[in-house]
RNA sequence: GUGCGAUUAGCUCAGCUGGCUAGAGCACCUGCUUGACUUGCAGGGGGUCACAGGUUCGAAUCCUGUAUCGCCCACCA
């Protein structure tokens, strides 16, 4: 073994042995216990950061413990295609402003390499944490049967009536060409000029001077009181509030110089109804006076203003009060790309930046303007993506309504959405930790409104909706996948059905996928079974065919087409293995396999006629369904059929609906919010919705075995984005929570708890420190000392420091391995439940009293270890190892385990040390293992200790020991002795003779003594060191310096007087005897008498 | 402005429902090339628990207020 631990060595290799074991497969017809876990996908938009790292790092510490405490655990594995991150990221790397500069579907395919791209180099780094994900159940929130569930909630959710699309006032990023949700907006501190503006009589405030370009309503409260003022020749109104604050009047209205004179005071209501017309920046405009009660504020600004009903989220609302009045002032001043409509006249087509000052200018000029204020600071909302300013536009969109009524089909009481999303923590069915994020997610609640689901891109799952010629809206009647894969297993072409099977051997589980779709076609209509003769096809087609009594035509030439190049490829998110083979440079192109796609469905086209045929091959299959996917041949494939007119079709959308003879429905061009799909993570990775309806009652099922999940994981920033959304769908869709408990954790800082950012420079990538120190140790850093929903700061001492530790366990391996030289196998478990501290000496079993009290101490820890862990306090868990390891095996354990060597039980403890760690470190665990105990076997599939095993005799006694030698190891250091020397030490040990005796030797070797000599009672020397612990008096021979001895002994006296005489003032409190628990007192009694006794033999 | 949270050793933080002399890691000081480990060993110094009140036999812990910091939400004319 070296000397030290060379984790760059071990670690990728650790890794690819587990994924080799096929232990990271979850087994869903276990009897096991599930626990599950869906792991918060991370996007394709770059690579792994910290708070990944910190992600990974606490939810396989969990996932690993409840594997070894007995659990069948899923962590599934998956990215998240991040739509409108994604596309601004792609836009940025192909170098060009805008998608429409590519065709849709040669942008989807640049982002879809990039996607990839991006995708393996994250499933690399999460390889590189240790994660013990089922990569074999790895998803994408892009990909087929993503989408499948994404349809199928999206109609569902129509035909609740809770997604409708309508005209309203949205957020819209210029920049990203799209609406964005409440949410997704961030804040910016601008200072731009306020403007008081002339408005006939009417001084009115805005910023936005050039929305002040249309007819408009002068909007005033009706209680309010206004002033009409005379300055000069001209008269004005406002607020009287202001006319009466004389400084604010000057500053505010600083181009009106000289004197007010007040000609009368009204209230609001009476000005209501007053039309006119007045000039404005573009023109004469027409003016009426509109009184609202809600919006106007009479201590800002001149108490009335005017307002721009398309542009402004707020006077859309008043909009739609007032809607009688208003209904003719929806002016759009301001198109989709940012720049003014003819609305705006001198400033038509000016960008909105450009206008403001350009407005502002013409109205300076025609003396339009009453006041400026140059320093005005306000906030406006910026697209968090592509950083420009968001404008309040009308746009029509699709929303999840969630105050809207609706009939829960789960319970059948009436409900809305936003009811669902609060009652699932309200009732404790969720659990959020820490507990009091719990208030801020119902704050957020109460508040949300509407959810603008509809986006402007291309990159996302499209909106399942068609339009026929006339407008009508269509959904598709019914989507489910098409081939068996982990128990999804359906088939519901109308007249073809197509399966496939996707092992390369035909394993036991493909033959159940095989026997699976039996089950599922037995009451159709099938007559026809054809095959390939490709092996794997015709096992699969011969279990089809005993199962449901149908003969198998074999048809030769698809060998060809299922011996392809694509042979070895896997299916790969977001992108179809036709382009995945074209990618991989196997020198077909994309053309010729599509060719070959084509020429599998000539061959099997004319097969439909007598009934349903089920086509069995394994790229035959998926020729056909990717190139239809791409719509290069859907066309002809569907519109050979029953007159389906499709746009865009993919074989995945099977029941389509039918369009009327001849018309042509054109699918809806926006596409969904990414949340939207990421809503449904607990649920779609395990087969919703085809595995919930079609096999329901059946094993082999993800979505039963494993739904709901059990805890969800995430940083606290997404709790709204995510987890209520999530919490929402799940409650919708299921009836169920998604998940029981919720753990949020904070953000990653660095070490003096400043975000990290690249212009500070003081970021950390994850995988140089992992390089650098170890995943054990940066696992370690990021779980210990840390706190769910705080941040978590991280430096490189902090990761030295757990370096250091793991460099500590292997060196006590190789302690170990130094005790234990023969190559013996591991023997079988020592210190059982069964085993008591008195059984005596045996292979493995604790004999001395250091072997008593270590046990014991394990005992304790590692059942402290387990209750930290099911509480979700990983940091103690971590904390309570590190220590134990450290301070207890290593320090004392270990050092008198030299005095007294006890080779066969020191390895099991090391064995159950191991254990105990693994979850937490798992690549040195899983290292020292294989190195110490040869085991061929993972540690994970070990169990996780629970030892009961409790010496309190043995823990008291040695705990004695401890201070003893400590204190000796002390007054040494005191005296400044060579640690090399050894001296002399007399015990006068009263009652404790007996033990003391038996651990002479160990306190011998530990303290570095010559002698120990022990007795009930010994004579004090003339001139030795005295100290007093206990009830003993222990002497030590050391060079005596009588003046500092007698100060020392004084200080210690001193010490022991202020602590008795704080006792006896708590005991002789009478409130303290009378209130204080029993326990306590008598504690605080026992304390007293031991300092009386100790300074009683000190004074000696 | 609203809401949430924080303030404990030089730094970063533990300290759960009140109860031993308030802890850890790093940093610091002294001494050690002890045959698992210098990524180490032994010993040590360092805190009026932000401040002011209150409740209590007893407060770092509970309550009220003040100050400072962080975050969330909202801010319209």
């Amino acid at each position: 073994m070296d000397k030290a631990y060379n984790h760059n060595g071990t670690e990728d290799g650790l890794y690819a042995d587990w994924e080799a074991s096929g232990a990271m497969c979850a087994d869903n017809s276990s009897d096991k216990p599930p626990f599950t876990i869906a792991l918060p996908p991370p996007n394709v938009t770059g690579q792994l950061h910290l708070g990944h790292a910190a992600m990974l790092s606490i939810e396989d510490v969990l996932i690993r413990y409840k594997k070894m405490k007995g659990h069948e655990v899923l962590w599934i594995p998956g990215t998240d295609h991040a739509a409108i991150a994604t596309e601004n990221v792609v836009l940025k790397h192909l170098g060009i402003a805008s998608r429409e500069e590519l065709s849709r579907e040669d942008f989807m395919k640049e982002c879809r390499k990039f996607a990839q791209e991006k995708h393996d180099t994250i499933v690399g780094q999460m390889k590189k944490m240790g994660a013990w994900l089922d990569w074999s159940r790895e998803v994408y929130t892009f990909d087929e049967a993503r989408n499948i569930a994404v349809n199928k909630i999206f109609k569902d959710l129509y035909e609740d009536g809770l997604i409708e699309r309508g005209h309203r006032m949205i957020h819209w990023s210029v920049g990203a060409q799209s609406v964005l949700s409440d949410d997704e907006l961030e804040w910016e501190d601008r200072t731009e000029p306020f403007y008081i503006l002339r408005c006939g009589e009417f001084l009115v405030g805005t910023v936005r001077s050039e929305t002040k370009c249309s007819d408009s309503p002068v909007v005033v409260h009706p209680e309010g009181k206004y002033v009409r003022v005379k300055h000069q020749e001209e008269t004005f109104i406002f607020s009287k509030n202001l006319f009466d604050d004389k400084e604010r009047l000057a500053k505010e209205l600083n181009f009106l110089e000289g004197e007010f004179e007040l000609l009368e005071t009204l209230k609001g209501k009476d000005l209501a109804g007053q039309e006119f017309e007045y000039d404005t920046y573009a023109g004469k405009r027409k003016f009426f006076v509109l009184a609202d009660e809600e919006v106007i504020d009479m201590d800002k600004g001149t108490g009335a203003m005017t307002i721009s009903v398309c542009h402004s989220a707020d006077d859309y609302l008043l909009a739609q009060k007032h809607k009688a009045k208003l209904k003719d002032h929806f002016f759009e001043k301001i198109d989709m790309h940012g720049k003014m409509t003819a609305q705006a006249g001198a400033c038509e087509g000016m960008a909105v930046d450009e206008a403001r000052k350009k407005s502002a200018e013409i109205m300076r000029e025609k003396g339009l303007l009453a006041g400026e204020d140059k320093s005005y600071i306000h906030r406006v909302p910026i697209c968090y993506r592509s950083d420009c300013v968001v404008e309040p536009m009308i746009s029509p969109q699709w929303f999840v309504m969630v105050e809207k009524e609706f009939t829960d089909k789960w319970t059948g009481e009436t409900t809305t959405l936003k009811k669902l999303t609060t009652d699932a923590v309200r009732e404790g069915g969720v659990d959020l930790i820490p507990k009091r994020f719990e208030k801020t997610y119902f704050h957020w609640i109460d508040n949300l409104r509407d959810w603008c689901i509809s986006r402007q891109i291309w990159w996302g799952h499209q909106i399942p909706v068609w339009y026929d010629e006339a407008g009508g809206i269509h959904l598709p009647k019914e989507q489910k996948l098409l081939f068996a894969r982990h128990g999804e297993s359906e088939a519901n072409r109308d007249k073809v059905v197509a399966g496939g099977v996707m092992d390369a051997k035909l394993t036991d589980k493909g033959h159940q996928q095989a026997k699976d779709l039996a089950e599922a076609l037995k009451d159709r209509n099938i007559t026809k079974i054809i095959a390939s003769p490709m092996k794997r096809a015709q096992q699969t087609a011969q279990v089809l065919s005993d199962a449901l009594g149908i003969e198998i035509e074999t048809i030769a030439e698809l060998k060809e087409i299922d011996y392809g190049e694509l042979t070895g490829t896997k299916m790969v998110p977001g992108i179809s293995n036709l382009e995945l083979a074209v990618q991989k440079g196997t020198g077909e192109t994309l053309e010729a396999l599509e060719a070959r796609a084509q020429k599998a469905w000539e061959l099997l086209k004319n097969k439909e006629s007598e009934g349903e045929v089920l086509i069995v091959g394994h790229n035959t299959f998926y020729s056909i369904m990717d190139a239809v996917r791409r719509g290069k041949v859907a066309k002809e494939l569907l519109l050979a059929r029953k007159n389906w007119h499709l746009e865009n079709a993919g074989l995945w959308e099977t029941s389509f609906f039918k369009a009327p003879e001849g018309e042509v429905l054109r699918q809806d061009k926006d596409t969904l919010d990414t949340w939207f799909s990421s809503a449904l993570w607990p649920m779609s990775p395990l087969g919703w919705p085809s595995c919930a309806e079609a096999s329901a009652g059946k094993p082999n099922n993800d979505f039963e075995k494993f739904y709901p999940s059990d805890v969800l994981e995430t940083g606290w920033d997404i709790l709204f984005f995510w987890v209520a959304r999530m919490i929402m769908f799940g409650r919708y869709a299921t009836g169920k929570n998604p998940f029981h408990t919720t753990y949020l954790h904070g953000m990653v800082t660095d070490e003096h708890g400043k975000k990290m950012s690249k212009s500070k420079g003081n970021g950390i990538n994850p995988l140089d420190v992992i390089e650098k120190f170890g995943a054990d140790a940066v696992r370690l850093s990021l779980v210990i000392g840390t706190s769910p929903g705080n941040p978590i700061p991280l430096g490189e001492h902090k990761i030295g420091g757990y370096r250091n530790f793991v460099n500590k366990l292997w060196n006590a391996g190789r302690f170990v391995t130094m005790q234990n030289p023969s190559d013996q196998p591991p023997s079988a478990p020592a210190f059982s439940e069964d085993s008591s501290p008195r059984k005596g000496e045996s292979e493995g079993e604790p004999s001395s009293l250091a072997d008593k009290w270590i046990a014991s101490r394990f005992s304790t820890v590692a059942k402290k270890v387990s209750d930290y862990l099911e509480n979700y306090q990983i940091s103690a868990a971590g904390d309570a190892i590190y220590h134990f390891v450290w301070d207890e095996f290593c320090d004392w354990y270990i050092e008198a385990s030299k005095a007294e060597p006890n080779p066969a039980f020191l390895k099991q403890l090391f064995g159950y040390i191991l254990k105990l760690t693994h979850p937490l470190c798992p690549f040195i665990t899983e290292s020292l293992w294989k190195e110490v105990f040869g085991a061929e076997d993972l540690l994970i599939l070990e169990d996780y200790p629970a030892i009961d095993f409790s010496d309190s005799e043995a823990e008291e006694v040695f705990e004695k020991v401890q201070i003893l030698i400590t204190k000796i190891r002390k007054a040494r250091a005191d005296a400044k002795i060579n640690p090399k020397e050894k001296i002399k030490v007399l015990v006068s040990a009263g009652k404790d003779v007996l033990c003391m005796e038996k651990v002479s030797h160990l306190v011998c070797v530990l303290a570095q003594l010559s002698a120990l000599e022990i007795a009930e009672k010994i004579e004090a020397p003339e001139k030795a060191v005295k100290l007093v612990i206990g009830g003993m008096d222990v002497y030590l021979d050391l060079p005596f310096d009588e003046k500092a001895e007698h100060e020392r002994i004084e200080k210690e006296k001193v010490v022991l007087a202020k602590s008795i005489q704080a006792l006896e003032g708590r005991l002789s409190n009478q409130g303290y005897l009378e209130k204080a628990p029993e326990s306590l007192v008598e504690q605080t009694k026992k304390e007293l008498a031991e300092a009386q006794e100790k300074l009683d033999n000190l004074s000696r």
